[in-house]
DNA sequence: AGTGATCGATACCCGGCAGGTATCGATGCC
DNA sequence: GGCATCGATACCTGCCGGGTATCGATCACT
């Protein structure tokens, strides 16, 4: 199978629709239909149910989006991942680091100078992204490695060594009552129906039902909660860089975060290795 | 990208040698050398140091051998599962689940039966494998799901549900004078310079140096053990299918066995999800 | 040093296939 | 029933992948 196989077939099973599929990857909507049925012909499956009017996916078809979309950001991968590696042998960024906008603030800084400071270390580009968005980027090859947040985050697929625990606190405007307690509990947090927790979007892009605002990343959240409108249960570690108009309150039975950096687990790269050493060692 | 010129550079990369790798593709040498020349100048990257009389990997050429494996074992699982999905309507073979020869013994039965009665429940094939060759097969496709063996396989890359914990015991020649003992210690086997640990061959089939004898296979093992030639130490769950000329004592200080079941974590389709559900309620 | 063998690169030719346009046939909507 | 929409088919064209012949460089052997 072919990637061009593979990116016209994705392309049509996501549109459900010949026409949009074949403008979508800019070319005719005949040789799109003909490299379908060669492609269902040469597995000997059919792949999509199609009548004059309407497209769907058969069930090999759904196998097929999936484990195409993940053979492709394979495939996106290599390439991406060659292309950066040449340049660290000449000019600049030989690995890039990705992590949520606003979070793991004093890790990062003692990490890339960790790093910096190992024999044979490559220049390191730090790529900021919103919540979710980062293990797209680990997987098609715009990131070479991540901080990750559990529970938050989800690893599946990677390879993770924990660098770091730490408990929560709620974030709340500053002057609010329960500012002046010691302690909260997740309830006491919950109960706060003025000051609802943000929703944050899905993997693709959509936001979940509910009340509370709609929040995009941290400083979205943080004038959130400073305007009154929102609440939120963050790690401790936030605290170094809140703004002075909110305030907060460890949570004592809010679940424990624990940092990770995580990275493909075929490409143990030299860089890569170093990286996650240097991590470890922190 | 397409996947042909991944696979040509592929083999290149892996034969260090042009005739031998369009020897190995079917092709002549000349267009072999036109597409790796094409691949290096629209990637813009040189990916090997060739004199006339030697080929080298360049840094970037050895991430790409490693990033495009991986691609293309992806590719290969595509397919692969979607012929199988296809069957699955129709046909027998559903789904495919590996598991080492000789492990998980009667978890195993128990597992299908449980999943059999499952509502909406597909054939699942067995596939029995050699030591450590369960994450190839689960990367390219040829399985679905796999029974591993923490800390022995590595789960790098896989969704994993913990499924059962164990102890370990020593497998001796019935007769042997330790097992009289009601339990030893990793000591007292490693002691027995008389019965050394075979070697299991590494993921490229080669074996490691040292003393003990070679073994592939679960049945191979047993019959060393029962030759007087080696010792092993293997999960207690072993002792239900230990030949009458073994025998089995508790090893208090070996780790615990944990078995798992593990799939590719983009591939959760029905069946898959279907069979982790019956694993998880055993 | 000269000669032959080895190996990758280049030059050139050919056939197949990807992609384009025109059109058909089926289906749903007003 | 007429029309619009949409996928399939027919047919043409140009590019590119693959083949053979050959070159140039390097190493081994005498």
């Amino acid at each position: 199978m072919e990637t061009r196989e593979l990116r016209y077939f994705v392309a049509v099973a996501e549109e459900l629709h010949f026409g949009r599929a074949a403008q979508r990857l800019g070319i005719a909507q005949p040789p799109l239909s003909r490299a379908i049925g060669q492609l269902e012909r040469r597995l000997g499956v059919t792949l999509l149910d199609r009548t004059s009017r309407t497209v769907t996916l058969t069930e090999a078809g759904s196998v097929l989006l999936r484990e195409g979309q993940a053979a492709l950001d394979a495939v996106e991968a290599a390439e991406r991942r060659t292309r950066r590696a040449a340049l660290a042998a000449t000019g600049r960024p030989g690995l890039v680091l990705v992590t949520k906008a606003g979070a793991s603030g004093e890790l990062l800084p003692k990490l890339l100078e960790a790093y910096a400071a190992e024999p044979g270390a490559v220049a390191v580009d730090v790529l900021l992204c919103g919540i979710g968005e980062q293990e797209r980027l680990l997987r098609d090859g715009r990131a070479d490695v991540a901080l990750l947040h559990r529970p938050f985050d989800s690893t599946a697929g990677f390879d993770t060594e924990e660098l770091r625990a730490e408990g929560q606190v709620a974030v709340l405007p500053a002057g609010h009552p329960l500012t002046g307690r010691a302690h909260l509990r997740m309830a006491d947090v919950t109960a706060l129906s003025d000051l609802p927790t943000p929703r944050w979007p899905r993997t693709d892009g959509t936001y979940p039902d509910g009340p509370g605002p709609e929040a995009r990343d941290h400083a979205q959240l943080c004038q959130l909660i400073a305007l009154g409108r929102a609440s939120a249960v963050l790690p401790e570690s936030c605290r170094a860089y809140l703004r002075p108009d909110l305030a907060a309150v460890p949570v004592l039975d809010a679940p424990t975060v624990t940092t990770v950096i995580a990275w493909p687990p075929h490409s143990r790269s030299h860089a890569v290795a170093g990286l996650v050493r240097a991590a470890t060692r922190l």
